[in-house]
DNA sequence: GGCTAGTCTTGACTCATTCAAGAAAATGCG
DNA sequence: CGCATTTTCTTGAATGAGTCAAGACTAGCC
């Protein structure tokens, strides 16, 4: 019933949750709702965010959800070396990140090769590879240029 | 001084340190033994590694070894999503991991594509780009043969 | 409307890693 | 060689993201 406000952008996360066998709870939608909105957030950003609606919910109750939705492929987490761990609603596309050093942003980086990258190594050590993770380390625009923002993705 | 044993693998990790411009001291030249001889073990390995030799190290000390060593670039520290810091002694080629996602087993990956892999991402978000990471997540021989060994890397 | 399994709340807890202050040791120099 | 300076190590406490557990709640189904 929701009534969707007059942005276009309009994603049906209750049917979402339901086509991946999940139930339907206030504490997901909003979940979902808010790593939709600012992707690549910590777990406090996403807990700060859902409590903008919902401003009862435990914060087990994200980590529960963020962990159900990750099961299930509706988010997907990512967790560079020295930062906590963040997420993102982008799936099913085998896109990559760059990762800043010194203030933690993560953009996006759709892989210049086309297909699976790196994934030409999996017999070597008796490993079954299924997935090749890619991360590109650096600094963005406003730490290269010598402003250190914050951390603030 | 220290007489070298019969063994052929001899590393002067003494030189090593003096040429990163860093003092030597017994707990480092043991952090960079133990490291050389295990490679991808956790920090809690290493510890008990470095006291068999010097059994009064704190912990501390052997933090700020694996600080100041990997700082200089004679070790190199992995995080693999889910697992504690691993590190290894392999440093200076663009290698690559494999990641048993069952029991945290890492093996090397000498990348099949020749050159730096995805690196052709650089411009995009303004991301200054200096190192590409893989990680190949998977499962090792001996966890998708269906025994699952108790995490000893 | 009532059942039941799956979720959420509450609050305690873990444990890798870091912080801080003083003691000890490594390098350089007289 | 012995001392001064500076870095490193010891000790012990603290941090904090994430987990565990028990009971209350509720979504989905009859």
């Amino acid at each position: 019933m929701r009534e969707t406000s007059g942005v276009a952008e309009t994603y049906d996360f209750e049917a979402m949750l339901r086509e991946a066998a999940l139930r339907v709870t206030r504490p997901r939608v909003a979940v979902l709702t808010a790593v939709h909105r600012m992707p690549h957030s910590d777990t406090e950003s996403i807990i700060r965010a859902v409590r903008e609606s919902l401003p009862t919910v435990s914060h087990q109750a994200v980590y529960d959800s963020l962990h159900a939705l990750t099961a299930v492929g509706l988010l997907r987490s990512i967790q560079p070396s020295g930062f906590v761990a963040r997420y993102e609603s982008r799936v099913g596309d085998n896109h990559h990140h760059a990762v800043c050093r010194s203030c933690g942003r993560i953009a996006d980086i759709d892989c210049a090769v086309g297909a699976a990258p790196c994934l030409v190594a999996s017999g070597d050590h008796g490993f079954l590879i299924d997935e090749a993770e890619v991360v590109h380390w650096g600094r963005c625009a406003d730490c290269s240029a010598g402003n250190t923002p914050s951390a603030t993705p």
